[in-house]
DNA sequence: TTGATATTTCTAGTAATATGAAAATATTAA
DNA sequence: TTAATATTTTCATATTACTAGAAATATCAA
């Protein structure tokens, strides 16, 4: 991952509407939501949730697919994980102690089952 | 993590002097580096470097201390860690295979061994 | 083909952030 | 103490980003 694709991703991700358009998308499944569903929940103007959705299309975070005259956005799983890779890359070096890495979707490591 | 914590790590780390410094940071371990050891491998003004380096430990993703004249900058691994898990928190109802985190630092996960 | 629904684009006002030169602070050595 | 080193703070300027109303576009149903 080129730096600046790292960049774009962190900063449409470093707002807070933004941000929690893209947690109800990653734990709302690959179907993904509604604009008009995703504006009700966070309760955001349309206008403004539509800037703020193309910003995360944009840097590649999210999808979107229409369905009639829906559209759903969904979160771009591979792009969260190559972003988490790119940003701890080479972390270990001499101390693999420090940086383990949240462990939330992967099972069975260090005795965490899920 | 509060959703502002999250902010502000994330716009902390969405500029690229900022990323290159705190890429820098989780490479080199945990002793850190000198701020104008810093400034001379990313070729940036110190005055430069100071704003973004307060910017990231402000934001709690770095910390810093002091050796004689020398300031020592080193990268927070537990924030960072934290910071990833709150993004792709709850990120695996129905679809674990979605969502596999990058597992640079985990020794032994899905037969990579490290 | 008209009206209703779902969403985006345009626009402009406001606010936040980045940059680097110059001056200031902190520490050590002579 | 004076000078040198390491780094930060201040400051002005330039750039970029956020917000939401209003108008526009796309799709479907009658």
């Amino acid at each position: 991952m080129k730096i600046l694709t790292a960049v774009s991703s962190l900063s449409a991700l470093a707002q807070e509407s933004r941000l929690q358009v893209f947690r109800l998308l990653i734990q709302a499944g690959k179907n993904g939501v509604p604009a008009g569903v995703i504006g009700e929940k966070l309760d955001l103007p349309l206008s403004t949730l539509s800037f703020h959705l193309s910003q995360l299309k944009q840097a590649g975070l999210v999808a979107c697919r229409r369905e009639g005259r829906t559209l759903f956005y969904s979160a771009n799983y591979k792009a969260m994980n190559a972003l988490m890779a790119f940003l701890v890359e080479n972390c270990c070096q001499g101390q693999p102690d420090n940086c383990t890495i949240p462990a939330e979707c992967v099972p069975e490591v260090k005795g965490k089952q899920k």
